[in-house]
DNA sequence: CTTGACCTTAGAGTTAACTCTAAGTTTATA
DNA sequence: TATAAACTTAGAGTTAACTCTAAGGTCAAG
């Protein structure tokens, strides 16, 4: 049995966060000593580490909260769920990475067109192409 | 001289987000008429333009005053405070790419591990994998 | 029996960038 | 002149996921 801080050392949570995923409803302590502490057993660390593994992986604490209502009644539950909210999360990475990737090639290309040296602003071609509204539409791939 | 709702639809901001960005100090009307309406000149377009084109290039709001301070005073800054900027920009932005690359191999994984069909998830390989604490070190890459 | 590390709670604060509301004023149009 | 669309302000609300604070209780060691 081990006391927050101990699961919070072994699952790299902090005892702050374990008591705020305890209020999201991922983290509960099976037992509460005579004068309120909270012990863990080790399912319950099993969860705080499947809690901490899906936070790593990208899920947010809703989709960890159904992930959760899965694992605990896996018979009732199909392959498909699982996959579902695995594929949303994944399209959602995707979506993010995409505009992530526009927005480095934007930004390679301001800074193979300036010099970056100590030259003063006035022509800067980083400030020119800010403000000319084609700045966002990057035809030219640069690497 | 347009009016908010003018410069909104020019710049695709709502009149909301340009009086955020007022509060800000982003953009400024230049003129006011007698009851309060806010009047944009041709000078404050151009400046509401640049900004929408710098956040949407993905610079922060603070990062926008900044290149407002510059872009006013150009022949007291160098070319290299610019790209300073832009490379802090894109660093945060390559990282940010990382960890999102990361989560995007992990999630591909799981999802290739799994049939993703209507059979109990007594056996999910994605929940097994959420279970074992190792789901985060993809070692294979799964194309 | 005291000290310090650890624990408790409720609730407020943080961050970024909006987004919205309420209550009232102004302006253009029919 | 009446009505609707557009405008004004201050300030509160939203989102996600924490993060921290205050004020106090518990426990092990010396």
């Amino acid at each position: 049995m081990l006391r927050i801080g101990e699961l919070a050392t072994k699952t790299g949570l902090t005892a702050h966060t374990i008591r705020f995923y305890e209020k999201s409803g991922l983290i509960n302590a099976s037992q509460r000593s005579e004068s309120g502490y909270r012990y863990y057993t080790d399912t319950d660390v099993r969860q705080a580490e499947f809690v901490k593994t899906a936070r790593k992986i990208g899920f947010s604490v809703d989709d960890v909260s159904i992930l959760l209502s899965i694992r605990v009644d896996k018979s009732n539950h199909t392959c498909q769920d699982v996959t579902e909210i695995t594929q949303r999360k994944l399209n959602d990475v995707n979506e993010k990475i995409s505009e992530l990737l526009l927005m480095q090639q934007t930004l390679k290309i301001l800074l193979n067109s300036c010099s970056g040296g100590p030259e003063s602003a006035t022509h800067c071609s980083i400030m020119e192409a800010l403000d000319a509204s084609n700045a966002l539409k990057p035809r030219i791939i640069a690497e």
